[in-house]
DNA sequence: CCCATAGTTTGCGATAGCGCAAAACGGGCC
DNA sequence: GGCCCGTTTTGCGCTATCGCAAACTATGGG
Protein backbone atom coordinates (compact mmCIF):
# COMPACT_ATOMS: atom_id res chain seq x y z
CA UNK A 1 0.00 0.00 0.00
CA UNK A 2 2.08 2.87 -1.32
CA UNK A 3 2.17 6.10 0.72
CA UNK A 4 0.46 8.80 -1.39
CA UNK A 5 1.25 12.45 -1.57
CA UNK A 6 -1.68 14.73 0.08
CA UNK A 7 -0.48 17.42 -1.80
CA UNK A 8 -1.76 15.82 -5.04
CA UNK A 9 -5.34 15.50 -3.97
CA UNK A 10 -5.61 18.98 -1.68
CA UNK A 11 -6.63 21.18 -3.84
CA UNK A 12 -10.04 19.40 -5.67
CA UNK A 13 -13.39 20.56 -4.71
CA UNK A 14 -13.79 16.93 -3.10
CA UNK A 15 -11.34 17.40 -0.57
CA UNK A 16 -12.03 21.05 -0.02
CA UNK A 17 -12.09 22.40 4.14
CA UNK A 18 -10.12 19.14 4.97
CA UNK A 19 -7.42 19.71 7.33
CA UNK A 20 -3.90 17.51 6.55
CA UNK A 21 -4.38 15.31 8.86
CA UNK A 22 -7.70 14.49 7.73
CA UNK A 23 -7.01 13.99 4.02
CA UNK A 24 -3.79 11.63 5.59
CA UNK A 25 -6.42 9.80 7.27
CA UNK A 26 -8.91 9.17 3.81
CA UNK A 27 -5.76 9.06 1.72
CA UNK A 28 -4.24 6.05 3.93
CA UNK A 29 -7.59 3.64 2.84
CA UNK A 30 -6.48 3.99 -1.24
CA UNK A 31 -3.76 2.20 -2.86
CA UNK A 32 -3.13 3.69 -6.36
CA UNK A 33 -2.55 2.01 -9.52
CA UNK A 34 -1.46 2.60 -12.84
CA UNK A 35 -3.62 1.50 -16.44
CA UNK A 36 -1.98 1.61 -19.69
CA UNK A 37 -4.14 2.96 -22.25
CA UNK A 38 -6.39 0.82 -23.91
CA UNK A 39 -7.24 -1.15 -20.85
CA UNK A 40 -9.96 -1.80 -18.59
CA UNK A 41 -10.43 -0.64 -15.29
CA UNK A 42 -13.75 -2.17 -14.59
CA UNK A 43 -16.63 -3.75 -16.62
CA UNK A 44 -20.17 -2.65 -16.52
CA UNK A 45 -22.37 -5.05 -14.38
CA UNK A 46 -18.97 -6.36 -12.40
CA UNK A 47 -19.81 -6.25 -8.75
CA UNK A 48 -18.59 -2.11 -7.28
CA UNK A 49 -15.50 -3.13 -5.15
CA UNK A 50 -13.94 0.14 -5.48
CA UNK A 51 -14.39 3.33 -6.33
CA UNK A 52 -11.57 5.81 -8.18
CA UNK A 53 -10.21 9.25 -8.49
CA UNK A 54 -8.57 9.85 -11.59
CA UNK A 55 -4.85 11.55 -10.84
CA UNK A 56 -3.15 11.80 -14.07
CA UNK A 57 -4.58 10.69 -17.66
CA UNK A 58 -7.92 10.48 -19.22
CA UNK A 59 -11.00 7.46 -18.89
CA UNK A 60 -13.90 6.60 -20.81
CA UNK A 61 -17.43 5.53 -18.86
CA UNK A 62 -19.42 3.95 -21.88
CA UNK A 63 -22.76 2.11 -21.26
CA UNK A 64 -23.42 -1.24 -23.56
CA UNK A 65 -27.18 -2.15 -23.96
CA UNK A 66 -28.23 -5.91 -24.46
CA UNK A 67 -27.92 -5.82 -28.17
CA UNK A 68 -24.29 -4.58 -28.61
CA UNK A 69 -24.75 -1.09 -28.70
CA UNK A 70 -22.40 1.52 -26.62
CA UNK A 71 -22.71 4.92 -25.46
CA UNK A 72 -20.17 7.17 -24.13
CA UNK A 73 -21.45 8.44 -20.68
CA UNK A 74 -18.72 10.55 -20.37
CA UNK A 75 -15.08 11.52 -20.15
CA UNK A 76 -13.17 11.75 -16.54
CA UNK A 77 -10.48 14.18 -16.67
CA UNK A 78 -7.96 14.07 -13.63
CA UNK A 79 -9.14 15.37 -10.36
CA UNK A 80 -12.72 13.65 -10.96
CA UNK A 81 -14.01 10.56 -8.96
CA UNK A 82 -15.92 7.85 -11.08
CA UNK A 83 -17.19 4.47 -10.26
CA UNK A 84 -18.79 5.37 -7.20
CA UNK A 85 -21.59 3.03 -8.05
CA UNK A 86 -22.04 2.08 -4.25
CA UNK A 87 -22.02 5.92 -2.97
CA UNK A 88 -25.51 5.93 -5.07
CA UNK A 89 -26.92 2.61 -4.15
CA UNK A 90 -25.62 0.55 -6.48
CA UNK A 91 -24.18 -2.66 -6.26
CA UNK A 92 -22.72 -3.39 -10.04
CA UNK A 93 -21.09 -0.83 -11.77
CA UNK A 94 -23.57 0.86 -14.41
CA UNK A 95 -20.80 1.38 -16.70
CA UNK A 96 -17.09 0.12 -18.56
CA UNK A 97 -14.43 2.92 -17.75
CA UNK A 98 -11.50 2.15 -20.06
CA UNK A 99 -8.29 3.93 -19.82
CA UNK A 100 -8.05 5.93 -22.83
CA UNK A 101 -4.37 7.06 -22.20
CA UNK A 102 -1.64 5.78 -19.75
CA UNK A 103 -3.62 6.30 -16.43
CA UNK A 104 -3.02 6.65 -12.70
CA UNK A 105 -5.60 6.39 -9.89
CA UNK A 106 -6.73 6.09 -6.38
CA UNK A 107 -8.78 3.15 -5.29
CA UNK A 108 -10.42 2.78 -2.02
CA UNK A 109 -12.29 -0.11 -1.23
CA UNK A 110 -15.88 -0.04 -1.54
CA UNK A 111 -16.13 -1.12 2.24
CA UNK A 112 -14.01 1.98 2.82
CA UNK A 113 -17.28 4.33 2.03
CA UNK A 114 -19.55 4.14 4.69
CA UNK A 115 -16.60 4.77 7.49
CA UNK A 116 -15.63 7.65 5.30
CA UNK A 117 -18.89 9.70 5.26
CA UNK A 118 -19.03 8.51 8.63
CA UNK A 119 -16.45 10.06 9.79
CA UNK A 120 -16.40 13.04 7.54
CA UNK A 121 -19.96 14.07 6.51
CA UNK A 122 -18.55 16.88 4.33
CA UNK A 123 -17.75 14.04 1.81
CA UNK A 124 -21.66 12.96 1.43
CA UNK A 125 -22.49 16.55 0.57
CA UNK A 126 -19.37 17.35 -1.56
CA UNK A 127 -19.84 13.92 -3.58
CA UNK A 128 -23.60 15.33 -3.87
CA UNK A 129 -22.47 18.05 -5.58
CA UNK A 130 -20.23 16.38 -8.32
CA UNK A 131 -23.75 13.78 -8.81
CA UNK A 132 -25.88 16.58 -8.86
CA UNK A 133 -23.52 18.45 -11.52
CA UNK A 134 -23.35 15.31 -13.85
CA UNK A 135 -27.07 14.86 -12.96
CA UNK A 136 -27.30 19.05 -14.48
CA UNK A 137 -25.03 17.90 -17.73
CA UNK A 138 -26.60 14.83 -18.42
CA UNK A 139 -30.44 16.82 -18.37
CA UNK A 140 -28.36 19.40 -20.98
CA UNK A 141 -27.58 16.16 -22.78
CA UNK A 142 -30.74 15.58 -23.11
CA UNK A 143 -32.14 18.23 -23.94
CA UNK A 144 -29.78 18.61 -26.78
CA UNK A 145 -30.60 15.30 -28.52
CA UNK A 146 -34.13 16.16 -27.83
CA UNK A 147 -34.20 19.81 -29.75
CA UNK A 148 -31.01 19.95 -31.81
CA UNK A 149 -29.65 18.15 -35.00
CA UNK A 150 -26.89 16.11 -34.84
CA UNK A 151 -24.06 18.72 -36.32
CA UNK A 152 -25.36 21.35 -33.36
CA UNK A 153 -24.90 18.10 -30.61
CA UNK A 154 -21.42 17.30 -32.26
CA UNK A 155 -20.38 21.34 -31.81
CA UNK A 156 -21.62 21.19 -28.54
CA UNK A 157 -19.56 18.15 -27.58
CA UNK A 158 -16.52 19.13 -28.80
CA UNK A 159 -16.57 22.06 -27.20
CA UNK A 160 -17.17 21.01 -23.65
CA UNK A 161 -14.33 18.29 -24.35
CA UNK A 162 -12.40 21.41 -25.36
CA UNK A 163 -13.11 23.15 -22.03
CA UNK A 164 -12.79 19.79 -20.08
CA UNK A 165 -9.72 18.22 -21.69
CA UNK A 166 -8.42 20.46 -24.49
CA UNK A 167 -5.24 21.83 -24.62
CA UNK A 168 -4.68 25.47 -25.59
CA UNK A 169 -2.07 26.06 -29.02
CA UNK A 170 -0.70 28.78 -30.57
CA UNK A 171 -4.03 28.69 -32.78
CA UNK A 172 -6.69 26.67 -31.66
CA UNK A 173 -7.09 24.20 -28.69
CA UNK A 174 -6.28 20.56 -29.11
CA UNK A 175 -8.38 17.97 -27.37
CA UNK A 176 -5.84 15.81 -25.02
CA UNK A 177 -6.59 12.55 -25.33
CA UNK A 178 -7.34 10.48 -28.42
CA UNK A 179 -10.92 10.11 -29.58
CA UNK A 180 -12.36 8.48 -32.69
CA UNK A 181 -15.27 9.39 -34.85
CA UNK A 182 -16.78 6.34 -33.44
CA UNK A 183 -16.08 8.41 -29.75
CA UNK A 184 -18.01 11.40 -30.45
CA UNK A 185 -20.79 9.34 -31.97
CA UNK A 186 -21.39 7.45 -29.06
CA UNK A 187 -21.29 11.04 -27.12
CA UNK A 188 -24.18 12.60 -29.47
CA UNK A 189 -26.36 9.91 -30.55
CA UNK A 190 -25.38 9.77 -33.96
CA UNK A 191 -23.21 7.12 -36.46
CA UNK A 192 -19.58 7.59 -36.79
CA UNK A 193 -20.45 8.37 -40.86
CA UNK A 194 -21.83 11.12 -40.23
CA UNK A 195 -19.24 12.57 -37.71
CA UNK A 196 -16.76 12.38 -40.48
CA UNK A 197 -19.18 13.87 -42.90
CA UNK A 198 -19.16 16.60 -40.36
CA UNK A 199 -16.02 17.28 -39.31
CA UNK A 200 -14.83 16.86 -42.67
CA UNK A 201 -17.16 19.75 -44.06
CA UNK A 202 -15.76 22.29 -40.97
CA UNK A 203 -12.14 20.90 -41.84
CA UNK A 204 -12.86 22.07 -45.88
CA UNK A 205 -14.08 25.27 -43.77
CA UNK A 206 -10.94 25.96 -41.75
CA UNK A 207 -13.23 25.14 -38.43
CA UNK A 208 -11.34 21.99 -37.07
CA UNK A 209 -8.32 20.06 -38.23
CA UNK A 210 -8.12 16.32 -37.40
CA UNK A 211 -7.02 12.53 -38.02
CA UNK A 212 -6.63 9.58 -36.81
CA UNK A 213 -8.14 9.95 -33.06
CA UNK A 214 -7.03 13.70 -32.67
CA UNK A 215 -9.01 16.75 -33.14
CA UNK A 216 -8.04 20.48 -32.80
CA UNK A 217 -10.63 23.11 -32.90
CA UNK A 218 -8.91 25.66 -35.37
CA UNK A 219 -11.42 28.59 -34.83
CA UNK A 220 -13.66 27.68 -31.81
CA UNK A 221 -15.39 30.84 -31.77
CA UNK A 222 -17.35 30.28 -35.20
CA UNK A 223 -17.98 26.51 -33.66
CA UNK A 224 -19.93 28.27 -30.49
CA UNK A 225 -21.57 30.20 -33.00
CA UNK A 226 -22.90 26.84 -35.21
CA UNK A 227 -23.64 25.26 -31.40
CA UNK A 228 -26.00 27.91 -31.29
CA UNK A 229 -27.54 28.87 -34.31
CA UNK A 230 -31.32 27.95 -34.49
CA UNK A 231 -31.68 25.11 -36.96
CA UNK A 232 -34.20 27.58 -39.14
CA UNK A 233 -32.71 30.56 -38.91
CA UNK A 234 -29.57 31.86 -41.21
CA UNK A 235 -29.02 30.09 -45.32
CA UNK A 236 -26.77 27.10 -45.63
CA UNK B 1 -46.84 27.64 10.23
CA UNK B 2 -49.18 24.48 10.04
CA UNK B 3 -48.01 21.57 11.92
CA UNK B 4 -47.47 18.51 10.19
CA UNK B 5 -48.36 14.82 11.06
CA UNK B 6 -45.06 12.67 11.18
CA UNK B 7 -46.98 9.78 10.41
CA UNK B 8 -47.32 10.98 6.68
CA UNK B 9 -43.91 11.19 6.14
CA UNK B 10 -41.92 8.75 8.48
CA UNK B 11 -42.11 5.30 5.78
CA UNK B 12 -40.29 7.31 2.67
CA UNK B 13 -36.69 6.08 2.34
CA UNK B 14 -35.36 9.94 2.47
CA UNK B 15 -36.12 9.23 6.46
CA UNK B 16 -35.58 5.62 6.81
CA UNK B 17 -34.08 5.70 10.47
CA UNK B 18 -35.02 8.85 12.14
CA UNK B 19 -36.28 8.98 15.34
CA UNK B 20 -39.98 10.21 15.88
CA UNK B 21 -38.33 13.37 17.70
CA UNK B 22 -35.92 14.03 15.01
CA UNK B 23 -38.24 13.91 12.33
CA UNK B 24 -40.54 16.07 14.16
CA UNK B 25 -37.72 18.56 14.66
CA UNK B 26 -37.10 18.54 10.83
CA UNK B 27 -40.76 18.85 9.60
CA UNK B 28 -41.11 22.05 12.15
CA UNK B 29 -38.88 24.25 9.58
CA UNK B 30 -41.21 22.78 7.23
CA UNK B 31 -44.61 24.52 5.97
CA UNK B 32 -47.08 22.85 3.60
CA UNK B 33 -49.42 24.80 0.70
CA UNK B 34 -52.00 23.10 -1.33
CA UNK B 35 -51.15 24.07 -5.62
CA UNK B 36 -54.31 23.89 -7.74
CA UNK B 37 -54.11 21.55 -10.84
CA UNK B 38 -52.19 23.64 -13.49
CA UNK B 39 -51.00 25.66 -11.40
CA UNK B 40 -46.61 26.81 -11.23
CA UNK B 41 -44.88 25.79 -8.44
CA UNK B 42 -41.52 27.49 -9.14
CA UNK B 43 -39.65 28.67 -12.56
CA UNK B 44 -36.46 28.04 -14.31
CA UNK B 45 -33.98 30.33 -13.74
CA UNK B 46 -36.06 31.50 -10.54
CA UNK B 47 -34.12 31.86 -7.06
CA UNK B 48 -34.07 28.54 -5.27
CA UNK B 49 -35.90 29.50 -2.18
CA UNK B 50 -36.85 26.06 -0.94
CA UNK B 51 -36.78 22.71 -1.75
CA UNK B 52 -39.91 20.66 -1.84
CA UNK B 53 -41.82 17.03 -0.77
CA UNK B 54 -44.81 15.95 -2.60
CA UNK B 55 -47.20 14.67 -0.35
CA UNK B 56 -50.28 14.54 -3.02
CA UNK B 57 -51.08 14.98 -6.35
CA UNK B 58 -48.32 15.03 -9.11
CA UNK B 59 -46.34 17.35 -10.60
CA UNK B 60 -44.31 17.70 -13.89
CA UNK B 61 -40.82 19.30 -13.92
CA UNK B 62 -39.57 20.41 -17.62
CA UNK B 63 -36.68 22.74 -18.96
CA UNK B 64 -37.11 25.30 -21.60
CA UNK B 65 -34.33 25.61 -24.64
CA UNK B 66 -33.53 29.20 -24.72
CA UNK B 67 -35.85 29.19 -28.52
CA UNK B 68 -38.61 28.00 -26.24
CA UNK B 69 -38.57 24.46 -27.14
CA UNK B 70 -39.72 22.06 -23.92
CA UNK B 71 -38.94 18.41 -22.52
CA UNK B 72 -40.42 16.83 -19.70
CA UNK B 73 -37.25 15.89 -17.29
CA UNK B 74 -39.56 14.12 -15.16
CA UNK B 75 -43.03 13.10 -12.97
CA UNK B 76 -42.54 13.22 -9.42
CA UNK B 77 -45.03 11.36 -7.71
CA UNK B 78 -45.89 11.66 -4.10
CA UNK B 79 -43.32 10.70 -1.45
CA UNK B 80 -40.72 12.01 -3.80
CA UNK B 81 -38.63 15.47 -3.20
CA UNK B 82 -38.17 17.80 -5.93
CA UNK B 83 -36.48 21.22 -6.50
CA UNK B 84 -33.75 20.30 -4.72
CA UNK B 85 -31.18 22.59 -6.58
CA UNK B 86 -29.90 24.13 -3.68
CA UNK B 87 -28.70 20.79 -2.77
CA UNK B 88 -26.50 20.12 -5.99
CA UNK B 89 -24.60 23.37 -5.75
CA UNK B 90 -27.56 25.06 -7.75
CA UNK B 91 -28.60 28.88 -6.75
CA UNK B 92 -31.38 28.90 -9.38
CA UNK B 93 -33.91 26.28 -10.51
CA UNK B 94 -33.00 24.41 -13.93
CA UNK B 95 -36.51 23.76 -14.32
CA UNK B 96 -40.26 24.65 -14.21
CA UNK B 97 -42.34 22.49 -11.64
CA UNK B 98 -46.16 22.48 -12.74
CA UNK B 99 -49.01 20.81 -10.61
CA UNK B 100 -50.53 19.02 -12.92
CA UNK B 101 -53.02 17.72 -10.50
CA UNK B 102 -54.22 19.57 -7.50
CA UNK B 103 -51.04 18.91 -4.87
CA UNK B 104 -49.92 19.15 -1.72
CA UNK B 105 -46.29 19.84 -0.90
CA UNK B 106 -44.12 20.39 2.10
CA UNK B 107 -41.60 23.65 1.50
CA UNK B 108 -38.49 23.89 3.51
CA UNK B 109 -36.71 27.17 2.96
CA UNK B 110 -33.59 26.90 1.36
CA UNK B 111 -31.56 28.04 4.19
CA UNK B 112 -32.43 24.66 6.13
CA UNK B 113 -30.87 22.79 4.38
CA UNK B 114 -26.98 23.25 5.53
CA UNK B 115 -28.60 23.45 9.04
CA UNK B 116 -30.15 20.22 8.69
CA UNK B 117 -27.35 18.33 6.97
CA UNK B 118 -24.80 18.80 9.83
CA UNK B 119 -27.20 18.31 12.66
CA UNK B 120 -28.65 14.89 10.48
CA UNK B 121 -25.67 13.80 8.09
CA UNK B 122 -27.86 10.60 7.02
CA UNK B 123 -29.68 12.90 5.12
CA UNK B 124 -27.15 14.33 3.03
CA UNK B 125 -26.23 10.14 2.44
CA UNK B 126 -30.20 9.36 2.01
CA UNK B 127 -30.03 12.92 -0.92
CA UNK B 128 -27.10 11.43 -2.70
CA UNK B 129 -29.16 8.24 -3.20
CA UNK B 130 -32.04 9.74 -4.77
CA UNK B 131 -30.12 11.97 -6.92
CA UNK B 132 -27.37 9.47 -7.79
CA UNK B 133 -30.86 7.32 -9.27
CA UNK B 134 -32.00 9.68 -11.11
CA UNK B 135 -28.76 10.04 -12.79
CA UNK B 136 -28.91 6.36 -13.40
CA UNK B 137 -32.25 7.38 -15.16
CA UNK B 138 -31.20 10.22 -16.95
CA UNK B 139 -28.56 7.80 -18.75
CA UNK B 140 -30.96 5.25 -19.47
CA UNK B 141 -33.04 7.76 -21.39
CA UNK B 142 -29.81 8.93 -23.09
CA UNK B 143 -29.25 5.50 -24.17
CA UNK B 144 -33.34 4.69 -25.50
CA UNK B 145 -32.69 8.15 -27.42
CA UNK B 146 -29.36 7.53 -28.65
CA UNK B 147 -30.26 3.47 -29.89
CA UNK B 148 -33.76 2.90 -29.87
CA UNK B 149 -36.61 4.31 -32.45
CA UNK B 150 -39.76 6.24 -31.19
CA UNK B 151 -41.86 3.59 -30.74
CA UNK B 152 -39.79 2.27 -28.56
CA UNK B 153 -38.98 5.05 -27.00
CA UNK B 154 -42.77 5.79 -26.08
CA UNK B 155 -43.18 2.49 -24.82
CA UNK B 156 -40.79 2.58 -22.41
CA UNK B 157 -41.82 6.17 -20.79
CA UNK B 158 -45.77 4.66 -20.87
CA UNK B 159 -43.79 1.61 -18.41
CA UNK B 160 -42.47 3.89 -16.73
CA UNK B 161 -45.08 6.22 -16.04
CA UNK B 162 -47.29 3.13 -15.10
CA UNK B 163 -45.00 1.50 -13.19
CA UNK B 164 -44.73 4.89 -11.05
CA UNK B 165 -48.09 5.73 -11.12
CA UNK B 166 -50.43 2.98 -12.19
CA UNK B 167 -53.54 2.77 -11.17
CA UNK B 168 -54.13 -1.19 -11.68
CA UNK B 169 -57.29 -1.92 -13.36
CA UNK B 170 -59.68 -4.92 -13.74
CA UNK B 171 -57.79 -5.32 -16.85
CA UNK B 172 -55.19 -3.05 -17.56
CA UNK B 173 -52.95 -0.30 -15.93
CA UNK B 174 -54.03 3.56 -15.75
CA UNK B 175 -51.73 6.54 -16.10
CA UNK B 176 -52.92 8.01 -12.54
CA UNK B 177 -52.72 11.90 -13.87
CA UNK B 178 -53.62 13.95 -17.03
CA UNK B 179 -51.16 13.91 -19.17
CA UNK B 180 -50.91 14.84 -22.93
CA UNK B 181 -49.85 13.79 -26.28
CA UNK B 182 -47.51 16.49 -26.43
CA UNK B 183 -46.06 15.47 -22.61
CA UNK B 184 -45.07 12.26 -24.01
CA UNK B 185 -43.32 13.86 -27.05
CA UNK B 186 -41.52 15.85 -24.31
CA UNK B 187 -40.52 12.66 -22.89
CA UNK B 188 -39.09 10.79 -25.74
CA UNK B 189 -38.31 14.02 -27.64
CA UNK B 190 -40.03 13.32 -30.26
CA UNK B 191 -43.48 15.34 -31.43
CA UNK B 192 -46.97 14.88 -30.96
CA UNK B 193 -47.82 13.81 -33.63
CA UNK B 194 -45.81 11.10 -34.12
CA UNK B 195 -47.08 9.91 -30.43
CA UNK B 196 -50.77 10.46 -31.38
CA UNK B 197 -49.78 8.42 -34.65
CA UNK B 198 -48.19 5.41 -32.69
CA UNK B 199 -50.92 5.52 -29.66
CA UNK B 200 -53.87 5.22 -32.76
CA UNK B 201 -51.58 2.15 -34.15
CA UNK B 202 -51.74 0.79 -30.64
CA UNK B 203 -55.13 1.37 -29.90
CA UNK B 204 -56.51 -0.68 -33.18
CA UNK B 205 -54.77 -3.59 -31.53
CA UNK B 206 -56.07 -3.12 -28.19
CA UNK B 207 -52.48 -2.24 -26.26
CA UNK B 208 -53.93 0.90 -25.20
CA UNK B 209 -57.19 2.55 -24.71
CA UNK B 210 -56.66 6.21 -24.81
CA UNK B 211 -57.84 9.76 -24.91
CA UNK B 212 -58.01 13.70 -23.78
CA UNK B 213 -55.18 13.96 -21.03
CA UNK B 214 -55.79 9.68 -20.82
CA UNK B 215 -53.73 6.81 -21.01
CA UNK B 216 -54.55 3.06 -20.12
CA UNK B 217 -52.23 0.22 -20.92
CA UNK B 218 -54.06 -2.79 -21.32
CA UNK B 219 -51.98 -5.03 -22.39
CA UNK B 220 -48.70 -3.92 -20.63
CA UNK B 221 -46.82 -7.74 -21.43
CA UNK B 222 -47.65 -6.70 -25.47
CA UNK B 223 -45.94 -3.16 -24.76
CA UNK B 224 -42.89 -4.34 -22.93
CA UNK B 225 -42.14 -7.23 -26.31
CA UNK B 226 -42.54 -3.75 -28.30
CA UNK B 227 -40.08 -1.62 -25.90
CA UNK B 228 -37.36 -4.58 -25.90
CA UNK B 229 -37.66 -5.60 -29.67
CA UNK B 230 -34.76 -5.06 -31.58
CA UNK B 231 -36.07 -3.02 -34.17
CA UNK B 232 -34.48 -5.16 -37.35
CA UNK B 233 -35.43 -8.32 -35.81
CA UNK B 234 -39.20 -9.61 -36.43
CA UNK B 235 -41.82 -8.80 -39.35
CA UNK B 236 -43.97 -5.88 -38.95
C1' DC C 1 -77.52 23.64 -23.82
C1' DC C 2 -74.26 25.75 -26.77
C1' DC C 3 -69.88 27.72 -27.60
C1' DA C 4 -65.00 28.40 -27.19
C1' DT C 5 -60.81 26.18 -26.35
C1' DA C 6 -57.41 22.91 -25.80
C1' DG C 7 -56.24 18.53 -27.21
C1' DT C 8 -56.18 14.96 -30.78
C1' DT C 9 -56.21 12.76 -35.30
C1' DT C 10 -54.78 12.29 -39.94
C1' DG C 11 -52.96 13.36 -44.64
C1' DC C 12 -49.19 14.54 -47.39
C1' DG C 13 -44.80 15.92 -48.88
C1' DA C 14 -39.91 16.95 -47.51
C1' DT C 15 -35.49 15.57 -45.57
C1' DA C 16 -31.94 14.68 -42.22
C1' DG C 17 -29.52 11.15 -41.21
C1' DC C 18 -29.02 6.07 -41.36
C1' DG C 19 -27.16 1.81 -43.30
C1' DC C 20 -24.50 -0.57 -46.36
C1' DA C 21 -20.49 -0.96 -49.14
C1' DA C 22 -16.12 0.00 -50.71
C1' DA C 23 -12.13 2.50 -51.09
C1' DA C 24 -8.44 5.33 -49.18
C1' DC C 25 -5.48 6.28 -45.49
C1' DG C 26 -2.11 6.23 -41.80
C1' DG C 27 0.74 4.09 -38.07
C1' DG C 28 2.98 0.86 -35.91
C1' DC C 29 5.06 -3.63 -35.84
C1' DC C 30 8.07 -7.10 -37.52
C1' DG D 1 10.94 -0.94 -45.69
C1' DG D 2 6.79 -3.23 -46.38
C1' DC D 3 2.60 -5.20 -44.57
C1' DC D 4 -1.51 -5.39 -41.67
C1' DC D 5 -5.16 -3.48 -39.15
C1' DG D 6 -7.95 -0.03 -37.25
C1' DT D 7 -9.71 4.40 -38.65
C1' DT D 8 -11.55 7.51 -41.75
C1' DT D 9 -13.74 9.05 -45.97
C1' DT D 10 -17.21 9.05 -49.36
C1' DG D 11 -21.08 7.55 -52.48
C1' DC D 12 -25.85 6.28 -52.81
C1' DG D 13 -30.46 4.76 -51.92
C1' DC D 14 -33.86 4.40 -48.24
C1' DT D 15 -37.00 5.44 -44.59
C1' DA D 16 -38.39 6.86 -40.13
C1' DT D 17 -39.82 10.86 -38.63
C1' DC D 18 -40.65 15.63 -38.99
C1' DG D 19 -43.33 19.82 -40.29
C1' DC D 20 -47.18 21.94 -41.85
C1' DA D 21 -52.06 22.16 -42.49
C1' DA D 22 -56.61 21.06 -41.71
C1' DA D 23 -60.38 18.64 -39.74
C1' DC D 24 -62.28 16.67 -35.75
C1' DT D 25 -63.72 16.18 -30.76
C1' DA D 26 -64.11 16.13 -26.04
C1' DT D 27 -64.56 19.26 -21.94
C1' DG D 28 -65.61 23.01 -19.05
C1' DG D 29 -67.64 27.57 -18.70
C1' DG D 30 -71.34 30.65 -19.21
Amino acid sequence: MAKVDTSLVAHLPLFAGFKAEDLEEILREARSARYPKNSAIFEQGADAHAFFLLLHGHVRAAKTTPTGEQIVVRYVAPGETFGIAMAIGLAQYPATATAVDDSVVLIWPTAAWPRLVERFPSLASSTLLTVGSRLQESHTRILEMSTQQVEQRVAHALLRLAKQSGKKLDHGIEIDFPISRQDIAQMTGTTLHTVSRILSGWESQGLVESGRQRIILRDPHKIVILAERNPDSGPA
